[in-house]
RNA sequence: UCUUCCUUAGCUCAGUUGGUUAGAGCAUCUGACUGUUAAUCAGAGGGUCCUAGGUUCAAGUCCUAGAGGGAGAGCCA
């Protein structure tokens, strides 16, 4: 355990009043005058500063020199109610020590406020303001409340695998996971790359989803959910898609439809709430700095519900909108970011669940209609992210799954493992899929996915 | 990948119709002053105008290509 005090419990604990306290973190910014120093200290377990107050006639001035923004410090002295306005505590130091500097001359971060364009080129030094240090407390709460919510529904934490053999899902390019000698890579009689001496005997990916996997233990857990990293290779270059993000998929033994839907909403509105509970002062802060509207936001979500209609239920309201798009609006044809956002935005003004697609704009997997057209899958979109949850009940029945895959030219020779779920034991399942950093997009109110994780990685961008 | 905009001091930006020695605010440094709080005041230092070509008597400014970034689109979460 590390000496000294938080500067959480600095702020929040009046019993330390009087006390003798040492406390440890980075200055985020000294005020010099003859007499008297202020130092505002931060270590990251909030967003305030502790006020440092240092007599200048106490400390040594080569000392004080060092003591500049981004330093390491220590410091000991008494917790005091302030003398001056802004704070309610602070410390009167009776001794400094620094760790290390930050040479005011090189040191990138200053006083002053920075885009988020240029912090994400110092993306290791932007956990130190005041910005990425809400946004990072709030996805590490985020991610514990998802635990959370589900081990308190019963569901059990999968771990998917990352390295997949498995190139049959459908959901984006891959990365190529390889340990042969890409200047020499051994060939078969017909030339082609011979991934039967690569490490695994065969051609593998990073995954793009873990959902075939959670099916299969929903298969014998019933309730299962996946939280990791997910690759795709595709070239986006968009302020909502990352090749390296984050995603939960929860899957769940005799759900349909209707209770993926359920499921869905209340797992959302958790989330928000949880936030909103936890994590206040960041909120705030965002909502002030960056979006006036946010905790207006958070709150309609968490106290209306959600819109649900059939996608042809859709393309009506959008066919009569009298909107005019540039994509038309025409059956069978998916639904353009711009007929989203109308539905969301203007018409319904809150967040909606679509269901019901056409059967060839989707998934092998989705639960066939009787009406041999459409499929059991839900979207559910968010006001300015878009889709924020793709899910679907999922096919069951081997015949139409077999057949559909035929259709679509699946392997059912590679997919025998996931086919053997339908042939053994078989019942109704669904699950979805959320998009980590799109629902931290919304609950932060930041407007670029490459801002709510550490180290975005996008085409031509792995730097860190 | 497509469309579009941008790239000038450490940061954020201005820079007129192409015209002498490229400016401001903040930051930094020096000094003054004050229980300060994006402190204040005075002074100083700080530039490969993204890169490579081209047009021109003359290019930060115009043209071409490239690199990097933003916004929107597609793919999706």
């Amino acid at each position: 355990m590390r000496n000294g005090y938080k500067v959480i419990t600095l702020l929040k604990d009046t019993s330390l009043i009087g006390k003798e306290v040492t406390v440890q973190g980075w200055v985020r910014t000294k005020r010099d005058s003859k007499n008297v120093i202020f130092i505002a200290i931060n270590d990251g377990s909030v967003l305030d500063n502790i006020q440092v107050v240092a007599d200048a006639e106490k400390f040594d001035a080569d000392l004080l020199k060092l003591v500049t923004t981004g330093a390491g410090v220590e410091i000991r002295g008494t917790l005091s109610e302030s003398q001056g306005k802004g704070q309610a505590q602070e410390i009167l130091a009776t001794h400094i020590h620094v760790f290390g500097t930050a040479d005011p001359a090189t040191y990138p971060l200053q006083k002053k406020g920075h885009t988020l364009e240029f912090l994400r080129e110092i993306a290791h030094l932007r956990f130190r303001t005041n910005t990425f240090g809400a946004v990072f407390r709030i996805r590490h709460h985020m991610a514990f409340a998802i635990h959370q919510y589900f081990n308190g529904k019963g569901f059990f934490y999968l771990h998917a695998p990352i390295i997949t053999a498995s190139d049959a899902e459908g959901a984006g390019e891959m990365f190529r996971v390889s340990v042969l000698d890409p200047k020499n890579p051994p060939l078969t009689e017909t030339g082609e790359i011979d991934y039967s001496q690569d490490f695994f005997g065969r051609a593998t990916n990073l995954t793009v989803s873990g959902q075939l996997e959670g099916e299969l233990a929903a298969m014998a857990l019933s309730e299962v959910y996946t939280f990791g990293p997910t690759f795709r290779a595709e070239n986006s270059n968009t302020a909502r898609h990352l090749a390296e993000f984050w995603m939960i998929e929860p899957e769940m033994a005799f759900y349909d439809i209707t209770d993926n839907m359920n499921l869905a909403e209340d797992f959302i509105k958790y989330l928000v709430r949880y936030a909103l509970d936890n994590c206040m002062t960041d909120i705030k802060f965002l909502n002030d700095m960056y979006d006036k509207e946010l905790i207006e936001r958070l709150n309609f979500v968490v106290n209306n519900n959600f819109i649900r209609l059939n996608y042809t239920e859709a393309i009506d309201i959008l066919v009569g909108s009298g909107q005019k798009f540039d994509y038309p609006v025409k059956w069978g044809t998916d639904l353009q970011s711009e007929h989203e956002r109308y539905l969301v935005e203007k018409h319904f003004k809150c967040p909606v669940i679509l269901t019901n697609y056409p059967k060839e704009i989707k998934a092998f997997y989705m639960k066939q209609n009787d009406d041999g057209k459409t499929v059991r899958a839900m979207d559910v979109l968010f006001p300015q992210i878009g889709e924020i949850i793709g899910g679907s009940q999922r096919e069951e029945d081997y015949d139409k799954l077999v057949n559909r895959m035929k259709e679509m030219n699946i392997s059912e020779h590679e997919m025998w493992w996931f086919l053997d779920t339908r042939r053994f034991g078989a019942v109704p399942h669904a699950g979805f899929g959320l998009g980590f950093e799109r629902l931290l997009l919304f609950v932060t109110g930041m407007k670029n996915i490459r801002d709510v994780i550490p180290f975005p990685r996008t085409p031509k961008n792995a730097e860190f």
